[in-house]
DNA sequence: TGTTTTGTACTACTTATTTTAATACAGATA
DNA sequence: TATCTGTATTAAAATAAGTAGTACAAAACA
């Protein structure tokens, strides 16, 4: 899988790193039992220090996404706890969205819908209604 | 409405307030037109210096969400824009998170009922299921 | 054995953010 | 006039965040 940063964009290279490998897993580019690629090759192939890979990979590891393995890198985790809901942060960030979302005018239902989009077909999904 | 400060959060303060003051419009706890407290009074009921609360209203007033009155304090705007969909921020945020509940487990179904209850019933969410 | 590759611990440097502070000012109000 | 509003300005301090450099241990392998 292709990492692809944004050198302009506000949010952290460690993070959109971490951000786009959990996307990859939920999208299926990621597969249970991967491999991902040694701190050092992706540090080098995104042309920074291979510490802010590392970063993003201790991240995901806390997390539960990925293991460590110091034999042949870092790996997809096997099987994912499927913790059942979501985190406390998490949660209290989507209340942020969709208040967001419904003083913008945006529906129930068209959140919903765009919910279970991105659900689907990520990737594929507009963003303006 | 009361604004109630986690000292212990990651959220800086201006943010918390700022965060709260959305959700209580989204809520219907903030009418619009209704008066914010001042400034200097709100900073003072929390503790808290008033350039930092004054901070939080500079932002919901950029954000759209307030309006300036010089004689009686903030007033919650009366007429919303209505932007007609999510902010291209927002948007990738939620992306992010759908992500993170479908790797925990959450199908798209319960994910949109949960959404359907911030909607409706906002503070009464719970978060496990 | 020696070499290489892996993740990681530790440290350091730099930058950005957050919060507080002290004033000062202009408009509105009583 | 006196007092209340928000705001602008500037500064300072403290804290946090991001990135990077070095060294090291465990594993793999020729």
């Amino acid at each position: 899988m292709v990492i692809a940063i944004k050198e302009d964009s506000d949010i952290p290279i460690y993070l959109q790193i971490r951000n786009q490998i959990v996307q990859g897993i939920a999208q299926g580019k990621l597969l249970p039992g991967e491999h991902l690629p040694p701190v050092r090759a992706l540090a080098e192939e995104i042309g920074i220090n291979f510490m802010t890979v590392n970063k993003a990979y201790q991240l995901l590891k806390q997390e539960g996404y990925l293991i460590s393995d110091r034999r042949k890198g870092a790996r997809i985790r096997e099987e994912f706890p499927l913790a059942g809901g979501l985190s406390a942060e998490t949660f209290e960030l989507l209340k942020q969205i969709v208040s967001e979302a419904q003083l913008r005018g945006v529906s129930a239902g068209e959140f919903c819908e765009l919910c279970t989009k991105m659900y689907e077909e990520p990737g594929t999904v507009p963003r303006t209604k």
